[in-house]
DNA sequence: TTCGTTTGTGCAAACGGTTGTGTAAAATGA
DNA sequence: TCATTTTACACAACCGTTTGCACAAACGAA
């Protein structure tokens, strides 16, 4: 009725379970016919190994953990998937943890995760979180941690994003080859580095082409509905001809703005973004972005992190920044 | 060096594991000197206890698996996210796997949450699965699992979902009493239950309104491109004066061809969806739309199968079927 | 025949924490 | 003061599997 173990196995043989463990996993040690009689009554007793008290004896969890700020719906689908894939290939399992972006939350599930015992660590950082001591623990017991997307820079952890600052200039600059003048910018938290390097390419992007950066046509907001808030103001004061959005949350309140607004894309707006690439298509017109690949980022960082796992001391190239590319499409 | 046991804090003050196994967790047995003592070096050592060992020896995992056919960016991450929540706050962590829509894979994840010892499991059926036998090992051991908005009705497992029936129902009953007459209904998989059950819903209103149904304006899709071409190749049949799409993933399809054909909505065709509601508010017009939400189906299943682990005998309301409602916005 | 090697299996400890039972010493009661 | 209860801790087994070591039996070589 209760679990088949290897000892009932033995037991049943009348032989020892170390033998049966080793006959299960077809150790040279023990002979043909055992090893043929004991897969035999464990495939007839419907046995399967306890992997907890395996794990618990090799002090392997086979568990990584992910750490998310928030299940975003633009970004974070794409990047699971790659990164379950990832690691169901190399025999682990993901577990899956949100800071709700929040410092202490994510402090938590650094715990929890250091409680569960994982081989491994996938960090997204909240955007409260400004120190990584909370991963110390992990560090010193040669737990491999990667800081993916959202990263803290100058250490020397080991990080998988994308260039920022040449994210948002490629994106200015297509702008500014287009010809628009008055572009404005959408960006998120002030306090992330992303939001920094992306509204510093944009500044350097407008400096190349000796275009003008006006403060009151740049806003910052968290969520959907601020960004819509924010921008709205910023109609009131002037209409730019083009404007920029960092994400694809601030882009989706963008959108619902300039469809309120009654103005079309792109005769009096023209609109790109960064964007992992769903929402602007079923947007219409379909906007133009830069491609920022949740896909990408995540295999790249399931990649980094297994083979820190594997072989700790010969990975080199541990800070890891993907290339971000420009999609045409129908709003510029 | 390596990780703190109670046995090393046990060796330091001279004295029996087990008392400071008590001494920890405030047993009554132990004198209050005795625990102050023990929890101090507990501090100072910075001991955390080794939940694989606990688990292991309790025969618990703390862990709850959640078998999802697929990422989807519309539909789970709410889901997720709010099953991760009351996960959480049952000191329970959430360990996720993807089916990608396959029997074979989903049998595979329930065998690896098999062998990780979950204590429940939360099902979302791949879009294959005709049969549940993967699922009775569960059973047999005891370990509660609830099948989740995809589910296989008329058995007697646990299941949350929505009254799809109704859903379809009460959208086209809309769509009728706004005094549309041809009424398209773009689906998915055609093997589901779901699709089944929704085209049902989609029959009956008209007929009650006593509109024809016109086979020629349904189409089913798998994915997003599947459905654009299907419905376009339905608009060069004949254009309907409105249309339904059962799901977030045909209404993105439907929308981008009505663009692609330069059609308004609602004056040339009105749409309306089932929809966990964020798409609808991201297009313009905002969609119509019925809410099938992801939240609510996700905490319900939750909390049903934190009901059937803490009490497993007294549960009674093992099947249950969530409210969906319209949501009026600008699209009929 | 004898010695060394190989082959196949048993034995027991170990992983870290929990828990039922045993037992001194201290506290209580008459 | 002595019997009895309570207090506070020790001891040891246990969860399921792994693994180093011991050790017979079989085998091959000299």
């Amino acid at each position: 009725m209760s679990r088949i173990t290897i000892k009932d196995i033995a037991k049943l043989l009348g032989v020892n379970p170390s033998t049966v463990s080793r006959a299960l996993k077809d150790h040279p040690d023990i002979g043909a016919a055992m090893k043929a009689k004991v897969q035999q009554v464990a495939k007839d007793l419907g046995y399967y190994p306890n992997y907890q008290a395996i794990n618990f004896r090799q002090r392997k969890s086979k568990l990584i953990g992910l750490i998310l700020p928030d299940m975003s719906m633009f970004f974070f689908p794409d990047m699971i998937k790659s990164i379950e894939l990832i690691t169901k290939k190399n025999g682990y399992n993901l577990i899956i943890f949100q800071s709700n972006e929040s410092f202490d939350k994510e402090r938590e599930c650094a715990l929890v995760c250091q409680n569960f015992g994982v081989d491994g660590l996938l960090v997204c950082l909240s955007r409260e979180t400004l120190t990584l001591d909370h991963f110390d623990v992990f560090t010193q017991e040669r737990i491999p941690v990667v800081f993916l997307d959202k990263v803290i820079r100058g250490t020397n952890n080991a990080t998988v994003d994308i260039d920022d600052f040449m994210a948002s200039y490629t994106a200015i600059n297509h702008l500014a080859k287009k010809n628009y003048k008055k572009i404005a910018g959408g960006f998120g938290s002030i306090n992330l580095t992303m939001t920094q390097q992306r509204k510093a390419g944009f500044k350097a992007a407008l400096e190349k082409h000796q275009l003008p950066f006006y403060s009151h046509l740049c806003f910052h907001g968290n969520t959907i509905e601020e960004v819509k808030k924010q921008f709205t103001l910023l109609l009131q004061i002037e209409r730019p001809d083009a404007i920029f959005t960092m994400t694809d949350e601030v882009l989706a309140g963008v959108i619902q703005v300039i469809h309120e607004q009654n103005l079309s894309i792109p005769e009096d707006i023209a609109v790109i973004s960064i964007s992992n690439g769903n929402l602007p298509y079923y947007l219409y017109p379909k906007i133009t972005y830069i491609k920022h690949s949740g896909q990408f980022i995540g295999k790249a960082a399931a990649d980094l992190l297994f083979d820190l796992i594997d072989t700790p001391n010969t990975v080199t190239k541990k800070q890891i920044e993907l290339e971000t590319y420009l999609v045409e499409l129908d709003s510029c």
